[in-house]
RNA sequence: GGAUGGGUUCCCGAGCGGCCAAAGGGAGCAGACUGUAAAUCUGCCGUCACAGACUUCGAUGGUUCGAAUCCAUCCCCAUCCA
């Protein structure tokens, strides 16, 4: 099955410019393609991890990469589908984020002579003069047809700023830049981006004359409709200092029924045809799916042995015995003789937000202690307990182990 | 620059002098049920020294025994007019 065919059939491909030359370039290693990260935050989250599949599944089909790291767009921000601005990044921090980008994503996708590229569009938009930029590319765009996007739908209502409008147009030069300085044919992204980079098409055509394209992956979505990838509100990261190879493993094998084969196919690597297998199974695997999802990804990201030590102590702690020594840990620095009360083990831990979240969860009846239900908000926690090892759960799904050092 | 309507706890959104830590919904967390799923039901959901106290309703001042609620100034947003 060729590439095109194969991400057609694992459902990745939302909207194409031209669907029968995209085909063409990309089934014959003939697409070099981007994808553009806004360093918004100091660590890629599960989201951006699709990007960086499909980065690597057209890189293995002889295309070639660039990843565009989006030191100068990020200082504007992309408005697209947000109903609010977002905040102002200072020059250091959007830097730091690029650093960090840039880390984890040589760990992912094989860069260099021949291989992918990595550039900065901070090197080139950082410097544009205003009244030349507007000369060179103003021309060729229509205010009219702007407002119209979908993307900006939202925003017509409760305001969009000078500053985010222009975000498309920033996005449109670096395609037209990576066009010409980079022989870049092609544009990939989240389908959210679909009119920023049809701009960046539309802008090569009428300033060059010729044909550039774009293509979007369908965004992951859980059954309800939702962005996947996100806990409580925060992203998934792939950081494991921010989200432990743990709570990474966990986060997939806690998917919904409705979404495992989905995930599965979008993105693993398991070929097209064991994925057909697999879905053949009997509905009583539900839960052997998702353990192969999850130890598919955390594998991706974090490697092999971090992946089977997730496994590992997820197994050992929901259904029993079994090795339960890598469980999320905190150390403590010191204990005081008398003990530490359970209360501040829980914030201390951050299984709790603050004291009285700990509390309401105790009176809720949600804290266990090596076993034991907890009832008393003013239980001690011996320092000869704590210097053993304890293991608090709060809820079914969440463990940590406390220890001190020395 | 002018007119009008607004800025409320994570989000949406009620409140318009004391009964307001602030209705209702969503999200989230916990309990029951389950399969570490979904749906459903129940509880919680500002902070702390937790039957009490403290801080919050765009900002700063003021009126009042008492303000999210009234007044003044300022900042921000939407709509219409320039």
């Amino acid at each position: 099955m060729q590439i095109f065919e194969e991400l057609k059939a694992r459902g990745l491909i939302a909207q194409v410019t031209d669907e029968p030359q995209i085909r063409e370039l990309i089934n014959h290693g003939g697409a070099k393609f981007y994808i553009g990260f806004d360093c918004t935050a100091d660590s890629l989250t599960a989201g951006h991890f699709m990007a960086l599949t499909l980065m690597k599944r057209l890189q293995m089909a002889g295309n070639r990469p660039v990843a565009l790291i989006g030191g100068g767009t990020t200082m504007i921000g992309d408005p697209s589908g947000r109903t609010d601005m977002r905040k102002m990044l200072t020059k250091e921090d959007i830097d730091h984020n690029a650093m960090c980008f840039k880390r984890q994503m040589e760990r992912f996708i094989e860069f260099g002579e021949g291989k992918a590229e990595m550039v900065n569009n901070a090197d080139w938009l950082l410097n544009l003069n205003y009244i030349e930029l507007l000369r060179e590319v103003g021309p060729h765009f229509s205010v009219n047809n702007m407002l119209r996007a979908e993307c900006y739908k939202q925003r017509m209502e409760k305001g969009l700023s000078f500053l985010e409008f222009n975000y498309m147009i920033m996005q449109s030069y670096d395609f037209y830049y990576l066009y010409q300085n980079h022989g870049c044919n092609m544009q990939f992204g989240g389908d959210d981006q679909w009119s920023n980079m049809l701009g960046g098409t539309e802008l090569i055509r009428r300033k060059l004359g010729k044909d550039a394209y774009a293509m979007t992956i369908t965004l992951l979505t859980d059954s309800q409709g939702k962005k996947m990838g996100k806990t409580a509100g925060n992203a998934v990261w792939l950081d494991p200092n921010k989200t432990s190879p743990f709570e990474f493993y966990q986060y997939w094998r806690n998917v919904d029924d409705a979404d495992v084969m989905k995930c599965i196919r979008m993105l693993t690597f398991i070929p097209i045809e064991e994925i057909e297998r697999i879905e053949l199974w009997e509905p009583s695997r539900i839960n052997e799916k998702k353990e192969l999802l999850a130890y598919e990804l955390t594998m991706m990201v974090h490697g092999k042995e971090e992946a089977d030590k997730a496994q590992a102590a997820a197994r050992a702690l929901f259904s029993g015995e079994g090795d339960d020594s890598n469980m999320p840990t905190t150390e403590l620095d010191s204990v005081p003789e008398e003990g530490i009360c359970i209360i501040d083990l829980l914030v201390a831990c951050k299984l709790a937000s603050s004291k009285g979240d700990a509390r309401r969860l105790i009176q809720g009846g949600g804290v266990v202690l090596d076993g034991e239900k907890v009832t008393d908000t003013y239980q001690m926690v011996s320092k000869d307990s704590i210097n053993a090892g304890v293991k608090i759960r709060k809820g079914k799904k969440v463990f940590h182990r406390i220890i001190s050092k020395a």
